[in-house]
DNA sequence: AGCACGATTAACT
DNA sequence: GTTAATCGTGCTC
């Protein structure tokens, strides 16, 4: 399999030259810390054609567990997100607002359900793939939120349940950019207009303003 | 069976 | 700042 890039500088074929992804055990972990140390990390996108899309990850949010109230988990158990109660380290990808799709790693033990969203990355291979699949647009608007990030790298439904530590997974998470815990941020999560309080206003989410990723 | 709404985005005033 | 788009899901009748 030949796997191509659009960057000029990119020399040696990938994954020769790529680390490999986290292992399973980063994400069996508590979630604020999975979280975290998920900020600097690479969201890798490999398509059947060797087609080759990356970036930096660098807001997340947490969801965790039935009791909070601002989780899928909230309702119980259903078809839809029944990838959070499933073994971590895999994708749990969900439909929305009936346009949207919305990609989250799944954290902790399997049986319980938690998992962090991706909210928004920072486009490092494959960007002119990416400028297709979205609408035209300054750059730094291409990859900045959840269902964003899912157009870009050709995220859906397909996706949902799989396995993002495999080396050879369509969609996988490997080491990025060290962090400094200085630069980390955090705030209430975005969207969730009418959760009850605390968890509409609890601080789960996490980001590195851009500025500290121009590396 | 019907209905309200969502872990959003883009376009608009 | 506000709002349409667009449909699967979960809740009510």
């Amino acid at each position: 399999m030949v796997h191509r890039d659009t960057e000029m500088t990119q020399t040696a074929p990938f994954p020769a030259q790529k680390p490999a992804p986290l292992p399973q055990s980063f994400y069996l972990r508590p979630t604020l810390d999975v979280a975290v140390d998920l900020l600097g990390k690479q969201l890798v996108r490999i398509e059947s054609n060797g087609d080759l899309t990356t970036g930096i990850i660098h807001e997340v949010e947490a969801y965790i567990g039935e009791d909070d109230l601002g989780c899928h988990a909230r309702s119980g158990r259903t078809l839809r997100n029944e990838a959070m109660w499933g073994p971590p380290g895999h994708a749990y990808v969900y439909f929305t607002y009936g346009m949207h799709w919305l990609l989250n790693a799944v954290t902790e033990a399997e049986g319980f359900p938690a998992a962090v969203l991706l909210r928004s990355v920072i486009p490092r291979n494959g960007i002119d793939r990416i400028r297709t699949r979205r609408k035209p647009q300054p750059d730094h608007l291409l990859t900045n939120g959840p269902a964003k990030i899912c157009q870009a790298f050709a995220i859906d439904e397909a996706h949902n349940h799989a396995s993002l530590y495999h080396p050879a997974g369509a969609l996988t998470i490997r080491p990025g950019l060290a962090v400094d815990p200085a630069w980390i941020q955090t705030s209430a999560r975005i969207g969730l207009n009418t959760v009850p309080e605390p968890w509409k206003s609890i601080a789960w989410r996490f980001f590195i303003p851009p500025q500290h990723l121009k590396n």
